[in-house]
RNA sequence: GCCGCUUUAGCUCAGUUGGUUAGAGCAGCUGUUUUGUAAACAGCAGGUCCUGGGUUCGAGUCCCUGAAGCGGCUCCA
């Protein structure tokens, strides 16, 4: 089966899911039901009764009838008005606000989703998302499988009886066209493949990326753990991970400081003038927690770095001379997310331990600035070894009324990150509205464990700010300018990439950042004295790479248990390295090296350049 | 924040239509065992059934609050 058939079956099924709907609730009201990867989803509006998964096996049920009575999917089209009137005496009212849509813009605006389900017949050439070219639908078209019609551009299976093996996975709420203010419906999920057997490997998948999940593996290896008695978003990080964490932070340090970036501390809290100057209050003063002292002043917690760093700007820069300057702070911010948003190290209100650095530079350096900083991102994610990633060009869209300056600014800084990254060599994709609302930006894509689209880190142009904050220079000719700044990280937040970094590796962090990198077992209790001469070895070994001076941190497990239950309890920790010492070893003067790779017999003579190779 | 689901021992989970002292495995403790590449054996101990209300002769179980977690939506400087 094609991907053009998987795609026809998909969505044949979400009309027969909502076909199903319909049967058992003849009120059902229906939003869109577009497919989306190994699957579909229905957007459906039952009023006062909501569906639960318990309703599932009914569904289902009614979906199989449909599926045996093998109904042919006939297509047939009609004038924009007929179409209406369709809807209307069908009392499918989102379906006519659609319908309205398209006859007035020719198209439904709200998103491109909206337009691939629409029957639309555009002019050659003119794809669903082009907006601003289509200004007529003339005709739309409908699908029809028995008693069930339905607004849609099609493909379809050529009948109900040829859908492949499905299963209805989970019920969400979902705002009518994505608009927090427009009614919730309900949306009902299904997976869909061409075979029962797909279908099972798939559930398989999912259940084995549950394992990888840094929310189940951060507390079972003890990295971080939340505590209701703490508050939602805010994770402990216990001393396996704080020993993560500091050797990432020490690592970006000396990377950066071997690039020149200079280092600095600013406080956690601000004064509300500060961000009344920069112009987040007007954006984000929702979301940043707010303090009142005894003396009536009002103080933010901060949930970014930029402002803090320009007030040092301010005092080190005067000329061009000083430029570029690249500051950078490991910055502990708060942000006061939306409770349903919290997600264990990936979205949480804080601290959020950024990898932060601004680089001030003049126009003309901003391009070669750019290279430098993806230069930097290739070396660590090289290092990290992630490789699996590309760049998101975020440009901004004119239509939001969030992006504020002028309009050729934007582009030229635009153009100056598409030229940069030409220049790399960097694959990117482009994406329209998702620019900060200071600057256009590269954000680093990558997937998580289920396939789920991930932003790991960002680099950003910023404009604006300067502006609004008054920060200038004074160039060759003696006039004042105002700088452009970089505003990157690297590895996002720490915690972060912790939490990325748990489920690429599946927990077993790379030799030099695991919080326990060696655990010797010993055999019986004969071993002790050979044990003594091991630890001494280990002690006096310090890895020099990728992190200078990374002392070898090991433990000993002289426990009176059996050799199995040490090595079954050392490898659910994911310790990388596990010496086994024996009487044999002792003997010989040798260990045993169980890695995951296998077993070999190091001598203890040279175990220190064996660990330094790893 | 919104919609749906979930919450029982340190961990993973059982717990029938509301009915005596709420169960299991692992972990823990005590004893025996000195072990060669993923769980030695035996015994013991361990629980405000998420919080606060309510219905009932009786609530882990039913109803209402709230909290936290999960799946989505919205948001993401």
């Amino acid at each position: 089966m094609n991907e053009d058939q998987l795609y026809a079956m998909r969505h044949s099924l979400a009309h027969i899911m909502a076909q199903a709907v319909q049967h058992l609730w003849p009120e059902a009201k229906f939003g869109v039901g577009p497919v989306v990867e190994n699957g579909f989803y229905y957007d459906i509006d039952l009023g006062e009764t909501k569906i639960s998964e318990a309703d599932f096996k009914k569904i289902e049920k009614e979906m199989r009838t449909i599926i045996n009575k093998d109904y042919t999917f006939e297509r047939s089209e009609k004038g924009i008005d007929e179409a209406l009137e369709w809807a209307r005496d069908a009392k499918q009212p989102y379906k006519v606000e659609l319908l309205n849509d398209l006859k007035r813009e020719g198209t439904t605006l709200a998103s491109e989703l909206d337009a691939a389900m629409m029957g639309m017949e555009l002019p050659a050439g003119i794809s669903g998302a082009a907006h601003d070219s289509v200004k007529s639908v003339v005709d739309v078209s409908f699908y029809t499988d028995g008693d069930f019609t339905d607004l849609c551009r099609g493909p379809h299976a050529e009948s109900t009886g040829k859908v492949g093996a499905f299963k209805l996975t989970r019920v969400a709420g979902a705002y009518w066209r994505g608009n927090e203010k427009n009614p919730q419906m309900q949306r009902l999920y299904g997976l869909a493949f061409a075979t029962q057997e797909e279908l099972d490997n798939y559930l398989e998948l999912l259940e084995e990326a549950k394992k990888r999940d840094h929310r189940v593996l951060g507390p079972q290896l003890d990295i971080y753990m939340i505590s209701d008695a703490v508050g939602a978003g805010l994770p402990l990080m216990m001393p396996r991970g704080e020993t993560v964490k500091d050797l990432l932070i020490r690592y970006m340090r000396q990377e950066e400081e071997k690039r020149d970036y200079k280092y600095v501390e600013t406080p956690v809290l601000a004064h509300e003038n500060l961000y009344e100057r920069s112009g987040h209050a007007s954006y984000y003063s929702d979301d940043m927690y707010k303090l009142k002292d005894d003396e009536d002043q009002v103080f933010y917690l901060k949930p970014m770095n930029c402002p803090h760093h320009h007030m040092i700007y301010e005092k080190l820069v005067e000329s061009y001379r000083d430029l570029p300057l690249a500051l950078a702070e490991t910055g502990r911010i708060y942000r006061k997310e939306l409770s349903g948003t919290l997600s264990g190290l990936i979205r949480v209100r804080g601290p959020i331990s950024q990898n932060d650095s601004h680089i001030y530079v003049t126009p003309d350096q901003l391009k070669d600035e750019f290279i430098r900083v993806l230069e930097l991102f290739k070396e660590v994610y090289d290092t990290m070894g992630v490789t699996d990633y590309w760049y998101r060009l975020s440009l901004p869209d004119f239509k939001k009324d969030k992006y504020g300056g002028d309009k050729t600014v934007w582009e030229q800084a635009g153009e100056s990150i598409r030229q940069a990254m030409r220049e790399f060599g960097a694959e990117f994709v482009e994406a329209e509205g998702e620019a900060a609302f200071y600057g256009p930006k590269i954000d680093v894509q990558t997937r998580n464990v289920l396939g789920k689209e991930d932003s790991i880190a960002t680099s950003q142009i910023d404009i604006l700010v300067p502006h609004r904050m008054d920060l200038n220079y004074v160039d060759a000719h003696g006039d004042k300018q105002k700088p452009l700044i970089i505003h990157r990280a690297i590895l996002g937040s720490y915690e972060r990439f912790m939490g990325f970094l748990l489920e690429k590796t599946a927990g077993w962090l790379p030799f030099w950042l695991a919080p326990e990198q060696i655990r010797i077992l010993t055999i019986n209790d004969t071993v002790m004295d050979y044990v003594d001469e091991i630890n001494t070895v280990l002690s006096g070994v310090v890895l020099m790479k990728p992190l200078k001076y990374n002392e070898v941190r090991f433990t000993t497990d002289v426990r009176n248990e059996s050799l199995g239950k040490k090595i079954r309890e050392a490898t659910a920790m994911k310790i990388p390295v596990q010496l086994i010492v024996g009487p044999k070893d002792k003997e010989s003067r040798e260990v045993s090296v169980r890695t995951q790779s296998g077993e070999e017999k190091v001598a203890l003579d040279k175990l220190a350049d064996y660990l330094q190779a790893l």
